[in-house]
DNA sequence: ACCTATTGATAATC
DNA sequence: TGATTATCAATAGGT
């Protein structure tokens, strides 16, 4: 790439994380275009950000198509789409048969749905505590989920808030300069103490106090 | 590209168009992994070869669960949970009129459902800080119950424990105290031997262990 | 959004 | 297939 490398791990930064995901997600179909093209090869693509939203490309045909067939292709033969959990995906690795991991979501939804009511409907005690432990962990994912969308939406902010004052900052100086300007030439000095008085510190803070 | 560039076109000859088929896919698995882990991407790839060989890469949970994610996101409606909210009640006092607290509780049931959905639907990222901040306080609510209720669990199995200790105790007292007496009673070393040995912790667990 | 110094991908060749 | 390498394409960091 440019200007020097990149770790193989996730960008921390919010706003270079969005950039690199933008220009890598161009590039990315761009590929898949390409490739298609040059060999004749049949390409979906589907990729989630991280705010969830969608973008695709199927070379051929619609995407639809692309999932019918491939759903031939490995076998595993049953209608798509009955709206299943996504979110444990990451709490567990996927190294189960397909019909374990049927079951294994399902029992998970349902614990999910006995939570959900516990939390919502001020519990009924009905939980055990194998059930309270695996919603507790959920719960911290999600609140670690949480936290991360929060800080992004900080850091966000700070910069947003360092740019301000970096324009504030140069506007303060522009200002304290054609006032010095104004002692220079005009030679009235209670003219020159007020404006001191009333302009001498800035009025924004420094930014350095929200390191992280 | 290398040693000149290449029309964008398909390939004509079979080897080069083959060669070129099992490099770029590499390259584009390559591409997609490295987006997925940089920037926090889900990311699914499908490539049918000009022979309809499959090759396939899903960088988070499984192939399927992105197909449902996908259907999900445009199979479009997918109905929100409808199910109020009462714990939030117990969040803050209940200082307001009427008509304001039927106001603070709508909006908050809003929110709820917003990020409810955010947690289970992967989030469409459309929650601000406020909502964030608010959303967080009611996870750290939530997972204090959670735990409040998984330590009344485990304080309850542990008096259950100390009871079936205690009562084991006394078993085995009793059961020692009788083998003394055999011992005392019946002068042949080896049969008490053998029964100290076998029998000096019970077979049998009282039935009042079991209270929960 | 646009610009380049660099890195990464890869076409041609062996 | 694998390795090499000259070249082109993608892109990280900056404006």
């Amino acid at each position: 790439m440019a200007r020097g490398k990149i770790q193989l791990k996730r960008i921390e930064n919010p706003v270079h994380r969005q950039v690199t995901f933008c220009k890598r997600r161009t590039g990315l179909l761009k590929k898949a275009k390409e490739l298609s093209v040059l060999c004749d090869a049949e390409i979906g693509v589907v990729i989630f950000s991280p705010q969830g939203k969608l973008f695709e490309l199927a070379t051929k045909g619609t995407m639809e198509g692309m999932i019918d067939k491939y759903m031939k292709c490995t076998g595993g033969g049953r209608g798509s789409s009955s709206a299943t959990f996504t979110a444990q995906e990451q709490l567990q690795p996927p190294n189960l048969n397909p019909k374990d991991e049927i079951n294994v979501l399902k029992q998970e939804i349902e614990m999910l749905q006995k939570g959900i009511s516990y939390m919502f409907g001020g519990g009924d005690g009905a939980m055990n505590l194998e059930e309270l432990l695996l919603l507790e962990k959920h719960l911290e994912y999600w609140i670690s989920q949480i936290r991360s969308a929060k800080m992004d939406l900080m850091l966000q902010e700070i910069q947003s808030l360092r740019n301000k004052e970096g324009v504030l900052k140069n506007t303060n100086k522009y200002l304290l300069e054609k006032i010095e300007e104004n002692n220079n030439s005009i030679l009235d000095a209670n003219f020159a103490t007020v404006m001191e008085t009333n302009y001498s510190y800035p009025l924004t803070m420094p930014s350095e106090i929200f390191q992280f």
